[in-house]
DNA sequence: GGCTTGGTTGAATGTTCAATCAACTCATCT
DNA sequence: AGATGAGTTGATTGAACATTCAACCAAGCC
C-alpha cells in the first residue's frame, strides 16, 4: 500500500464514520480500526482529527458534480426536474437508511458549535456548491419564473427545505415529514411557475 | 439552597450550556463549576448525564407558550402576522449572538445521531409543538388560504424553513441568508392568500 | 436525646480520548 | 554499497471524561 492509498483510506472511512456517528463521536480510534491504519500513518498524514475532518469536506466540496449531482441527474433533463431529482435522491438515502439518514453537511454545521474558521468556510463552500447548482436549474428556467424572481435566493430555499425536511424525517423516523415539507415546495413551485404564464399575457 | 433550587439550578445552566456549546461537548464538569453544584449533588437529581438532557426537553416542551410564543405575539393579533412575528424573534437572536444562535432542538436533533428513543420523543414533541402552534395560526386564517390547503403541513414547512434558515445564517455569519429565505417564504404565503381570493370569485 | 430521611460534599475510580515518539522498513538515489 | 527520507508501527502519555461513594449535615419526628 503506497501513501496515497493511505490517506485515502484514511479519508473515505472518516467520511463515512462522520456521517454514521457525527465528527464529535467518531474517535480517532475508530478511523484507526476500521481502516486498519496505525495512528502514525494517521498523525503523519493529518496534524490532528480536525485536520482529517477538513480533508472530508473537501472531498465532499470537490465531488458535489460528480458524487451528487451527476447521479442523480442522469437522464433528467429538464432543470425544474433536476431539482426535484435531486430531493428524489434524498428521499431514497432517507428511506434505505431507515430513516436514519441525515446530511452530513448539514450535521456538521449543527454539531459543531465553534468551528475552527478553516472548517466553517468548507461547510459554507459546500452549501454554496449546493444551493448555486440549484440556481443554475432555475437560471436555465429562467423563462418559465416570474421576471423579477431571485433564483439566488430560490437556490438557498431549496437547500433549506431540503435541510428541513431532512431533520424532521430523520427526527420524527417517518419519510412523511420529508413528503410533506416537498410536497409544499412543489406546490410553490408550481405556483411561481403559473404566476409567470399569467404575467406574459399580461 | 433547598432541593428544588438545586435541580432548578442543574436544568437551568444545562439548557444555557446544551445551547452554547452543544450535548456533547459540554462536560458534566461543565455544569457543574458554572451551576456551582457538586456532582454527588447532581447525580442524586439526574441518574446520568442524558436524565439531565431529557430534564431540559421537557423544559423547553412545556414552556413553548409561555416562555417562546407569548413573548413574539405580544400585541400581535393577525394569525398571519404571528408566523412572522416568531421568526422575527429568531431573527433577533441572530442579531444578538452574531449570528452563532442556533435552535437548540434543531442543534440537539442533528448532533445526536442515536439518540435514545426517550430523547427522540422529546425531540419530537418538541417540534410537533411548534409546527402546531403555527398550523394554528394557519387554522385561524382559514379563510384566506386555498380551501384544500393542507394547513397541518404548511405548519412543518414553516419550522422547515426557519431550521434552514438559521442554519444558513449560522454557518455563513450573515444575517443575508436568513432574511432571503423568509422573504421566500413571506412570498409563498403571499401569493397562497392571493390564490385564495381569486378562487372566491371563480 | 436519638432516629430517619433527603440532601450535600469532594476525593477517587476506571475509562476513553487525542496525540506522541523512538524504533523500524524499504524504495530510491548517489 | 551506503545514505536518505518518506512512511509505518504500536506502546505510551497525560488530560478529560462520566460516574461513584463513604462520610457528613440538618430538619422533622418519636
Amino acid at each position: 500500500m503506497n501513501a496515497a492509498d493511505t490517506r485515502q483510506r484514511i479519508l473515505m472511512t472518516a467520511m463515512e464514520l462522520f456521517w454514521e456517528k457525527g465528527y464529535l463521536s467518531t474517535s480517532v480510534a475508530d478511523i484507526l480500526s476500521r481502516s486498519q491504519v496505525h495512528s502514525g500513518s494517521l498523525y503523519h498524514f493529518f496534524p490532528g482529527k480536525q485536520d482529517v475532518l477538513v480533508g472530508v469536506l473537501e472531498l465532499y466540496r470537490d465531488g458535489i458534480d460528480e458524487m451528487l449531482l451527476a447521479p442523480n441527474w442522469e437522464g433528467v433533463d429538464d432543470p425544474i426536474d433536476k431539482i426535484f431529482a435531486l430531493l428524489a435522491g434524498y428521499r431514497t438515502h432517507l428511506i434505505v437508511t431507515d430513516c436514519t439518514y441525515g446530511c452530513p453537511i448539514g450535521s456538521l454545521a449543527l454539531e459543531i458549535h465553534e468551528p475552527d474558521p478553516v472548517v466553517r468556510d468548507l461547510m459554507a463552500a459546500n452549501f454554496t456548491g449546493w444551493s448555486t447548482a440549484i440556481a443554475g436549474c432555475f437560471d436555465a428556467a429562467a423563462d418559465r419564473l416570474p421576471k423579477g424572481a431571485d433564483r439566488k435566493a430560490l437556490g438557498e430555499f431549496v437547500l433549506t427545505v431540503m435541510e428541513g425536511a431532512v431533520m424532521q424525517a430523520r427526527t420524527y423516523r417517518d419519510i412523511g415529514y420529508f413528503d410533506r415539507n416537498i410536497a409544499v415546495l412543489r406546490d410553490y413551485i408550481t405556483t411561481l411557475m403559473a404566476t409567470a404564464k399569467d404575467d406574459s399575457f399580461a
